[in-house]
DNA sequence: AACTAAATGAAAAGTAATCTCATCCTTACC
DNA sequence: GGTAAGGATGAGATTACTTTTCATTTAGTT
């Protein structure tokens, strides 16, 4: 007998899996789901692993950069490198920004300036690249840290 | 007999070291000598090791990366992470750029483009940061590459 | 329900970077 | 110029992060 399980929400989980060709796996559902739902912007592979734990699910830590890679590959979430020397993973929800990263707390801001957006783009021109992404962090000091 | 091996470079490079705190030693100076003199802008700890290595300079592996973070803490090079999974090496030369980056063949061009960087400064004091550093990195694919 | 191929977990391996510590070299002082 | 003291170095161990391997499990198909 099975339940109704499928909310909206995981049907277009499952949908977003599928289309980017990847089985409909259990690590792969509830990593994403974890990535949707946590309120913490950018998660490192060790985050994810350890909220897991956490939350009694028993999932390796090799699946977990594994799939965050395959979903990376599928455009699900884009890695960040910062100056921190590991990746974090943020989920794609498919509007571009660039961020404000404060040093002291960690905390993250994100924009987007259109002005900045416009001239990066004939810069590239300019020069004959064709470009593929590109990214801004500004560093500083943020407001409750001073 | 001490014969005048200073040429002016290497006098204004013993100030650099001297004026950034350090003691001025063999592999410090050698490894400063060749951030100026390689015409690569960007390199790695290993880049750096194993040029010296050719060169017949026989310089830790240790020293390379400890007189790196030294000269970056000394202002003397900038460290970049970019997208690369290691940090890369870059002589300061007192002029701010950011990069443009070929994801094919790992071509470096700069470029500074002050209409950026304005509306980077008004970002940041709306939001009440203090900025300390900005990185912007643009990856394309070079006209070469295409 | 059974089959096939892909996905997973645990452990090993691989990288980049840092640390430890005995030895060496610069600098400051005589 | 010689010498003492403390910082600098090199080799190897160590850490942190990430990827790979391989036996086992699971999802999607028949």
């Amino acid at each position: 007998m099975m339940s109704e399980q499928g909310s909206g929400e995981q049907l277009s989980r499952r949908d977003e899996l599928k289309g980017a060709g990847l089985k409909v796996t259990l690590p792969r559902m509830k990593i994403l789901d974890l990535l949707e739902k946590s309120n913490q912007i950018h998660m490192s592979a060790e985050d994810v692993y350890r909220q897991l734990l956490e939350m009694g699910e028993d999932i390796g830590l090799a699946t977990v950069y594994r799939v965050l890679t395959q979903f990376e590959g599928a455009g699900l979430v884009k890695r960040h490198h910062f100056d921190t020397g590991h990746s974090v993973f943020e989920l794609e929800r498919g509007d571009h920004h660039d961020h404000l990263l404060c040093i002291k707390c960690g905390r993250v801001e994100e924009f987007i300036d259109e002005m900045i957006e416009k001239h990066q783009k004939s810069i590239a021109k300019q020069r004959g690249f064709t470009i593929t992404d590109h990214s801004l962090v500004i560093y500083g000091i943020c407001k409750q840290c001073r």
